[in-house]
DNA sequence: ATTTTTGCAAACCTTTTGCATGGAA
DNA sequence: TTCCATGCAAAAGGTTTGCAAAAAT
C-alpha cells in the first residue's frame, strides 16, 4: 500500500475543468489532457510536446505551452520550477500542499504540512517581511529507485 | 535596527575565495567581485553582465556565467532559482539557510529554520523518500516595500 | 457569423560551449 | 613556459509571439 500515491487525474476531468470554465474543447486539447492523464510524475511542456510528435498526435508545440498555462491557471495542474530552470507540471490536488520529486525517476508525491506553516510564520514574524507565498520543494528517492539504487551496488 | 539585514559580501573575500581554492585571481574576476560586492539582494548572470558593459568593465558575458558558477560551488553565493525559471545568485553565509525574496525589489534576507528542519523529516517518514535535499523559498515585502505599498494606496 | 484555438515559424532569452588568444603563476 | 581564463561568436535549449487558417460555439 502506498501512503503517498502520485495523485492522478482522468483525461475526461481535465476537459471537463476547460469546458466549464468556458474555455473551448477541441481536438488538440482532448488529446493533450490523455497525454497529461498518462503522466505520473512531473513533466514540462517540451517534454510532452516530443512525446507527441512521436506518437503523431498532432498537436503542436506552442499548444502545450498555451494549453498547460492554461491548466496551471484553472488549477488543475501546477506549475513547478526544477533547479534546472525549467518549468514543469504536475498533477495536484486542490489543498495546499507540497511535493516530493524524485532524483531519479521523476516520481512525485504529496506531503502533507507536517508544522510547515508554523515554522513560515516564525520566518515571517523573525524577518518582518510579509510572506505572500512559500514554496517548498523537496528531492530525493522514492522507495522503488531507492531499492533499485542498493541493488546496483 | 534590522535584525535581518542582507547579507554583504566585500570584493576581498571573494576573491581570496578564489586564490585560496586556487583559481587564478584575474582582471575579470577582480571588477566581477566588486559588482557582487555591491548587490544586496538577488542577481543574475545576465543582470551583471548588463550592468557591466553599462559600465564599460570589460568582462564578457560568458564570463559572468562561469565565474558565477564557480562561486556557487566554492559557497561564496548560492544559487537559487526564480520562479520565471532564470537562475539567480545570492550572497550567503556559510550555514545551511534559507531565504525570503521581497517580489518588490529583490532584497532577500536569511532566516533561520524554525523548525523546519522536523517537518521535512516527518514528510520524508511519512512519504518513504529519501530526502537528498530541500529547498524552502519564501516570496513576499520587506518592510521597505511595505510601507511603500502602504504609502500608494 | 463570430470568436477562440491552432499551427507554423520566427523571435526571444538565458545559458552553454568550442576554440584561438591572452594573461597568471 | 605552462596552463588556466577570457572573449567572441555560434549553438543550444526552452519559451513566447504574430499572424493567417481552421475549428468550435
Amino acid at each position: 500500500m502506498l501512503l503517498y500515491d502520485p495523485v492522478m487525474l482522468d483525461a475526461t476531468s481535465i476537459v471537463a475543468a476547460l469546458d466549464s470554465a468556458g474555455y473551448r474543447v477541441t481536438g488538440p486539447r482532448r488529446r493533450l489532457a490523455e497525454l497529461v492523464a498518462g503522466q505520473d510524475g512531473h513533466f514540462t511542456a517540451s517534454e510532452l510536446a516530443t512525446l507527441a510528435k512521436a506518437r503523431r498526435l498532432g498537436i503542436s508545440r506552442a499548444t502545450f505551452f498555451r494549453a498547460l498555462d492554461l491548466l496551471a491557471e484553472l488549477g488543475v495542474v501546477e506549475r513547478i520550477v526544477l533547479p534546472s530552470g525549467e518549468h514543469a507540471y504536475v498533477a495536484c490536488a486542490r489543498s495546499h500542499h507540497h511535493h516530493i520529486v524524485c532524483s531519479r525517476c521523476g516520481r512525485t508525491a504529496e506531503v502533507a504540512d507536517q508544522g510547515l506553516a508554523e515554522a513560515v510564520a516564525a520566518m515571517a514574524r523573525d524577518s518582518g517581511y510579509r510572506i505572500q507565498t512559500h514554496w517548498l520543494e523537496l528531492f530525493g528517492l522514492c522507495r522503488y529507485c531507492q531499492r533499485r539504487v542498493a541493488d546496483e551496488a
